[in-house]
RNA sequence: GCUGGCGUAGCUCAGUCGGUAGAGCGGCUGAUUUGUAAUCAGCGGGUCAGGGGUUCGAAUCCCUUCGCCAGCUCCA
């Protein structure tokens, strides 16, 4: 038998006799580590602690704490739900379930619907698991064997993700008699698991497509300790306590009612108040920035939504047409056509550029009805549009001032902190390389010499052009998209666009679409929710109300309020 | 759109075995004028989501349409 040396990121090292497993290490290189330890890093790949390395090797703790050793609680936990459901349901199939940003989830395949009574079923038998202290036990076999053995328990899923593996060997991971394919790792046993809890029951698609079948998901979540766990759940709470759909019809903010539509927005006067207010606030800095106001209407010809290209391109999303003497109008999905026309409407010089114009523009968007969402996701909303039409030269000062008005606008909202993403040139895409290569340094430049944080998203921008996007961070922690800047080489193409130049000749000019709220009733629910309803004093519908303590006051009352 | 759940007064909800609808809060009227989100009395308020069916009889059972909720897919 021969030995191995194991060191630690911390420098501790030892010798052992070739067998030994990694927990039995840990417990001699830092019996301290060895008792926070959940899995191993072991020359950079994650692993169980039951592994027995072959080689000599640095070794790395994951301890339960840290965001790895987190996502391992998840998963076994998710493997544990996993078990429970085969005891209860042998008919279940099982389908993936691994660890996600606040818990895990699993699929199955059940002829019988899964209820949320069942879930506490679910729960008492994990429980009564963790209480055994199950092993999580690791087994490699061929890609054949394994096989063989989801065949005979007629796991048609795990079968077909098998058939997508190219390795020669697979891991299988048993708990108890329940058998998983799994890449693990996983915690060593159930015992472990010691804070969790399941959340709720929902239809998903086998692999996320709608062409396959619908599965049963079951979500759950799990943390180090009680505590942690109740702070999540609390977390949960307080973002019901928030939701904007029940502050805004307590508020009598607005109102979305069967028979006006789904999706639609009924405006009430408080709600209406806080708009205007916004819209003022918005449009003030607008003038101030540079930029000069339009109005559109809401319909146009067909033929302008086909010269665009969203006839061809976007046509899921937009209502019907509708024909009149004749002709098909068609309801906005976006603005950007009529500002186009407006630019097109005289010639332009290069001494017009840039030139900014925006509107508070009211489109219309069909959404399944699935997905609609108070005042998140609705069918008609208003943009705070704009489109920046500039030279190439000037392309990098406009982005500059599009995010420094950004920022401005968002902070006097009280949002502070943000995600931001630079999205870069897909496969299939229009405009030169060198367009691209333009724009998507203009972006990057002026990310960095405002110094803020962001995240590049290769590939990841629309067919027309590259774009920033921003997501607001509320109170409680949650992402919202509000900003997008997106700069497009598709549509002056498409109308022709031209301005001419300080050499006589006519060239093309280069468009920015960008929204900073992104639409006035999406934000006005993230509003509600960041504040819990309670706007600040300079956008609240009602900033004080005098409350007379007796009748001989009011008078009084009267005058002072 | 799909899977599951749900739809009773403005809001939150009860309604048994199928026998023609109820509470609290809010509203209105009056009383009370007071040290803290909830004082007293009275009064209104319903197409039980819509349509169809079974039945002597439907909020209740069946079919169907619409909408809402959770999630999937897609997005401001």
């Amino acid at each position: 038998m021969g030995e191995i040396t194991v060191c630690l990121p911390t420098g501790a090292r030892a010798t052992f006799t070739a067998g030994s497993s990694i927990a039995e290490m840990l417990q001699t290189l830092d019996p301290v580590l060895a008792r926070e330890a959940v899995a191993a890093r072991l020359d950079g790949s994650l692993v169980d602690l039951s592994r027995v390395p072959e080689n000599n090797a640095v070794l790395e703790v994951v301890s339960l704490g840290s965001p790895e050793g987190l996502e391992v609680l998840r998963h076994s936990t998710a493997h544990l739900m996993a078990a429970a459901v085969a005891r209860l349901f042998p008919s279940a199939k099982f389908g993936i379930g691994p660890a996600i940003e606040d818990g895990f989830y699993y699929d199955f395949d059940l002829n019988e619907p899964i209820s949320d009574t069942d879930l506490t079923r679910i729960e008492e038998v994990m429980q009564a698991l963790v209480a055994q202290d199950i092993p999580f036990q690791r087994k490699v076999l061929s890609r054949d064997k394994a096989k063989e053995l989801f065949a005979a328990q007629g796991e048609h899923l795990k079968l077909e993700l098998l058939g997508e593996i190219t390795e020669e060997e697979v891991s299988v991971y048993q708990l108890g008699d329940f058998v998983d394919l799994c890449r693990g790792p996983h915690l060593p046993s159930t015992g472990k698991i010691r804070a969790f809890k399941l959340l709720s029951v929902a239809g998903a698609y086998w692999r996320g497509s709608e062409k396959n079948k619908m599965l049963q998901r079951l979500y759950g979540t799990a943390f180090p300790s009680k505590e942690a766990l109740e702070a999540y759940l609390f977390k949960l709470e307080e973002a019901r306590r928030r939701d904007h759909r029940r502050l805004g019809r307590e508020l009598d903010l607005y109102s979305i009612q069967e028979e006006a539509g789904p999706g639609l927005i009924l405006w009430h006067p408080k709600g209406a108040l806080v708009r205007r207010l916004i819209e003022d606030f918005w449009k003030d800095e607008h003038h101030r920035a540079g930029y000069q106001l339009l109005y559109t209407p809401h319909i146009a010809r067909l033929d302008v939504w086909r010269q665009s290209g969203h006839w061809e391109f976007y046509r899921e999303n937009m209502f019907a047409p509708m024909e009149v003497e004749g002709i098909d109008y068609e309801l906005k999905p976006m603005n950007c056509p009529f500002h186009i026309l407006i630019y097109r409407s005289q010639t332009r010089s290069y001494r017009d550029l840039p030139i900014r114009w925006a509107e508070l523009g009211t489109v219309y968007r069909f959404e399944r009805s699935g997905v609609l969402h108070g005042l998140l996701r609705v069918r008609g909303f208003t943009q705070d549009d704009a489109h920046i039409f500039c030279r190439p030269d000037q392309l990098e000062g406009e982005i500059f001032g599009v995010l420094d008005l950004t920022l401005f606008i968002l902070r006097a909202f009280g949002f502070e902190e943000y995600e931001i993403f630079l999205s870069t040139r897909p496969e299939k895409c229009v405009g030169s390389p060198a367009n691209w290569e333009l724009a998507e340094a203009a972006l990057q430049q002026a990310l960095e010499k405002r110094t803020l944080h962001y995240k590049v998203d290769p590939g990841e921008g629309v067919f027309y052009g590259p774009k920033i996007d921003v997501k607001i961070k509320d109170v409680l922690g949650r992402a919202w998209q509000c900003t997008t800047i997106q700069v497009d080489f598709n549509l002056p193409e498409r109308f022709d666009l031209k301005y001419a130049g300080e050499d006589g000749k006519l060239h093309q000019p280069i468009m920015i679409h960008r929204a900073i709220l992104g639409s006035l009733e999406r934000f006005l629910g993230i509003l509600i929710e960041h504040y819990a309803g309670a706007l600040p004093a300079w956008l609240a519908p009602v900033q004080v109300r005098v409350l007379p303590v007796a009748d001989r006051h009011h008078s009084y009352a009267d005058e002072i309020y």
